[in-house]
DNA sequence: ACCGCCCTAATTTTT
DNA sequence: TTAGGGCGGT
């Protein structure tokens, strides 16, 4: 049996696994996806399954196409015939099929999280919410919440305590109509409406349970409780579900996945086996050894006993940098050297963080050296604002129901349809009910209720919208979006509206194209609607170009399930990672440390950590002290680099240093001490030898203060910290609460008692010291 | 209806 | 730092 070749004996007990359900529970880089594409092989090479009996859920669109390929090159005949993709694309599959039995055109339109915040946004102001209280935002993640647990607005409604919670409900209820009367899904709806379709109509249920004869789910510890109702209901006929996954990978609870469908499986699945890797055959024993040490702090887990029988390998790198920027030129040095030292690529490079705005500095020092690299995420290409223009009218031309590209699109490019009209237009329009469409052809209505020169407007923006939309009944999707680009003359638009960036809006635009076209020439249905729909579906991870030899970077979100030779993690600190707003509780904080666990093991030789002790947030600077999770690592996998500069502000030392530093010989023990010396001498001298690199002079020269010794034990603006009691010309006396930002910039929260609260700028504020607070 | 100015709030993570 | 909303002038 060919297909078996080289697996190890567990993963061989799992791939021949014959009948009912089995869960595959292994740690990170033990062949779990490995087994499971295997496993389809052998179905269907070996157990004369059909491929379009099996069903395979993955994560992300990419995996299913590398699932896909890889079942392909073992099965020839298979090619394509799978039903392998991720929940989104299988349930939108399952309901362009069967969507009219719940009331849906064939070709729905899909929301992304964008247009379901408009039309939020759009309610929240009928109904006369505060929007200080009610963010668009917070009542998204609330309806998202709602749908994923399955509780119609009725029941949310019946459940609201607050005035508040009631607000939300009734958001949801209107959010809910106004969806269905679009003809529009949001996200959660491509799975919430595949459960209702299955629950609802079984006869669909058995239809579909019956033909799939083997289920199988990747990534299984971020399902949600939906999902795991779909699986169920999918494999209910032949029960034969093949999952895997790893506890200590999931980083998802956030958007409603529950690792519990993964513990309790035999609870879900009654007569289960479970089977274990233990091997990994990822990463050299000293990544595995640290990875497994960290997440060992983590209380909630079952334990794992992961092996490798690779040897050796060099130990993780710990670089502490003064600022993003340092850290940046510290990660771009170290490519260049691996470059040159080693026979790694580019592409065999990865620099992974934590939040989408810390690619910033990462990418400009990389695009100064010239090194080439892709940027997966963050602001993503279909979200710039003149894709999102196009990609709504081409939902419009497909929908025209619509409302929320409809009123996207109404005034772009400005054609004299402002605010009144368009607020006069949409009332008529839900007034009336109907296609757009009609009431844009009716002229003597629009001249009715919105005046007879923005009447006629609208009328002739009608005749623009039925010109296109004829045009999409038979051409595909790059014709019609080149027509619609003429037509209404955009890159014109572009020109006239904002001269400077009308280039690479332009850009982007002829992207666009060209993506549609990439797509109409390589998709077997080139359709207005099958385009739309793969953009909607479209994940960050699908964007990771693998050919090209280029450095990548990404969050460690979305390098789960990914691999490479050498992996940077950087913004190792306490608020980055652990993310601030995860601290204050236990269960975060161990998904955060998941997230590390998650980027460790992404590293089959090495791994480069860094950690600054500033960093800018929203324009000024502030200080950071390093993970709580570095000092989680086994010292004897790690090699500090630099020597940790302390913070300015005598932030406190997490980590003691791993090696004696030479240079200055044991240094003396500061594990506690802070806050009696602001900034002792001594430390600012360590740092001040290890501050060399140009990139670091040339940061701090601007900062307004080097770290030139001169300045630094005078300048009285530096010893400024929190508890420090000073004295105000005007104000009086006062305690320090907060310091933020440094040098010029260094702004200080003072109370002064009775008189309050002050924000003061330090530089200006001539402030006496009169003494520290005791510790 | 449109434009430009100022203020503010916000950055976790994504299908 | 930046995007989006509110406001007031044209
Ligand atoms: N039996 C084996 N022999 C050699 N290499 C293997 C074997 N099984 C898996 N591998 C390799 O180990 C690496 C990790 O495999 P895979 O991605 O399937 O692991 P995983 O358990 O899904 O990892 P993760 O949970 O981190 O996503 C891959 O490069 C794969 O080719």
């Amino acid at each position: 049996m060919f297909v078996l070749v080289g697996l190890n004996p567990q993963q061989r007990e799992a791939v021949l696994h014959p009948e009912g359900p089995e869960l595959v529970i292994a740690g990170a880089g033990t062949g779990k996806t490995r087994v499971l594409t295997t496993r389809i092989a052998w179905l269907i090479e070996e157990q004369g399954v059909q491929p379009e009996e099996i069903l395979a859920f993955t994560f992300t669109n990419k995996a299913a196409r590398e699932m896909q390929d890889r079942v392909h090159r073992m099965v020839p005949h298979a090619a394509g015939r799978s039903w392998i993709g991720t929940f989104h694309a299988t349930g939108v599959r399952l309901l362009r099929r069967e969507g009219s039995r719940l009331g849906y055109d064939r070709w729905f339109t899909i929301f992304d999280s964008d247009d379901s915040r408009s039309l939020i946004k759009r309610i929240l102001k009928r109904i006369n919410a505060d929007p200080k209280q009610l963010s668009p935002r917070a009542v998204a993640s609330a309806i998202s919440t709602f749908k994923n647990s399955s509780l119609t607005p009725e029941a949310a409604s019946n459940e609201a305590v607050s005035r508040f919670e009631e607000k939300v409900a009734e958001a949801y209820g209107l959010y809910v109509t106004e969806l269905k009367s679009m003809g529009a899904m949001d996200f959660d709806d491509l799975i919430c409406n595949t459960v209702q379709l299955l629950e609802e109509h079984q006869d669909i249920q058995e239809r579909y349970a019956r033909q799939f004869r083997h289920v199988l789910v990747d990534e299984f510890q971020d399902t949600n409780p939906q999902q795991l109702v779909m699986v169920k209901a999918l494999s209910a006929v032949h029960q034969n579900l093949c999952a895997v996954g790893d506890d200590d990978q999931s980083i998802y609870s956030w958007r409603g996945a529950t690792v519990e469908n993964m513990l309790n499986f035999e609870e879900y699945f009654p007569g289960a086996q479970v089977i274990r890797l233990e091997q990994n055959y990822r990463s050299t024993p000293v990544v595995l050894r640290a990875a497994n040490e960290v997440i060992a702090h983590n209380r909630r887990r079952k334990g794992k006993n992961l092996w490798s029988d690779r040897s050796g390998g060099p130990p993780l790198e710990l670089w502490w940098s003064e600022d993003e920027e340092d850290e940046a030129a510290q990660v771009r040095d170290r490519i260049r050297r691996l470059l040159a030292e080693t026979d790694a690529s580019r592409k065999h490079i990865v620099i992974l963080y934590r939040t989408n705005a810390q690619s910033r500095a990462l990418e400009d020092a990389l695009r100064r050296e010239s090194i080439p690299y892709q940027i997966i995420g963050g602001t993503r290409f279909y979200e710039r604002r003149e894709v999102r223009d196009l990609l709504a009218y081409l939902k419009v031309i497909l929908n025209p129901a619509d409302r929320v590209s409809l009123a996207r699109i109404l005034n772009v490019p400005r054609r004299g349809l402002g605010k009144t009209t368009s607020e006069r237009f949409f009332t008529e329009l839900e007034l009336r009910g109907g296609s757009a469409l009609n009431l844009l052809g009716d002229k003597a209505a629009l001249a009715a209720t919105c005046g007879n020169a923005p009447g006629k407007r609208l009328a002739r923006f009608g005749e623009t919208l039925k010109l296109l939309r004829r045009l999409a009944e038979n051409s595909d999707a790059a014709a019609v979006l080149r027509q619609l680009v003429k037509a209404v003359e955009y890159e014109d638009f572009l020109e006239k509206d904002d001269p400077i960036t009308a280039d690479e809006r332009r850009n982007n635009v002829a992207e666009l194209v060209n993506a549609a076209h990439e797509f109409t020439s390589e998709s077997d249905d080139p359709s207005l609607g099958a385009f739309l729909e793969s953009v909607a579906l479209l994940a960050d991870g699908d964007r990771v170009r693998d050919t090209t030899d280029v450095v990548t970077l990404m969050t460690v979100h979305t390098a789960k399930g990914l691999e490479y030779p050498y992996v940077f993690i950087t913004g190792c600190e306490d608020g980055l990672l652990p993310h601030a707003s995860s601290i204050e509780e236990d269960d975060a904080v161990e998904e955060e440390r998941r997230l590390f666990y998650v980027a460790l093991t992404r590293a089959q030789e090495q791994v480069f950590l860094t950690s600054a002790s500033m960093r800018r947030r929203y324009g000024s600077m502030e200080s950071c002290i390093p993970s709580r999770f570095l000092g989680e690592l086994p010292e004897d996998c790690v090699a500090e680099m630099t020597l940790q500069p302390t913070s300015l502000f005598g932030g406190p030392r997490l980590t003691e240093p791993r090696r004696p530093r030479p240079e200055f010989g044991e240094g003396a023990p500061r594990k506690h001490k802070r806050r009696d010396t602001p900034v002792s001498t001594d430390v600012m001298a360590d740092a001040a030898a290890f501050l060399k690199s140009k990139a670091r002079q040339k940061a701090a020269d601007r900062s307004g203060h080097g770290f030139s010794d001169h300045d630094v034990d005078q300048s009285p603006e530096m010893s400024y910290h929190v508890g420090m009691r000073v004295e105000h010309e005007m104000l009086g006396i006062g305690i320090i609460e907060e310091v933020e930002g440094i040098g010029e910039l260094m702004r200080l929260t003072v109370s002064f008692g009775e008189d309050g609260r002050k924000r003061l700028l330090a530089r200006f504020a001539r402030l006496r010291v009169l003494d520290s607070a005791a510790d």
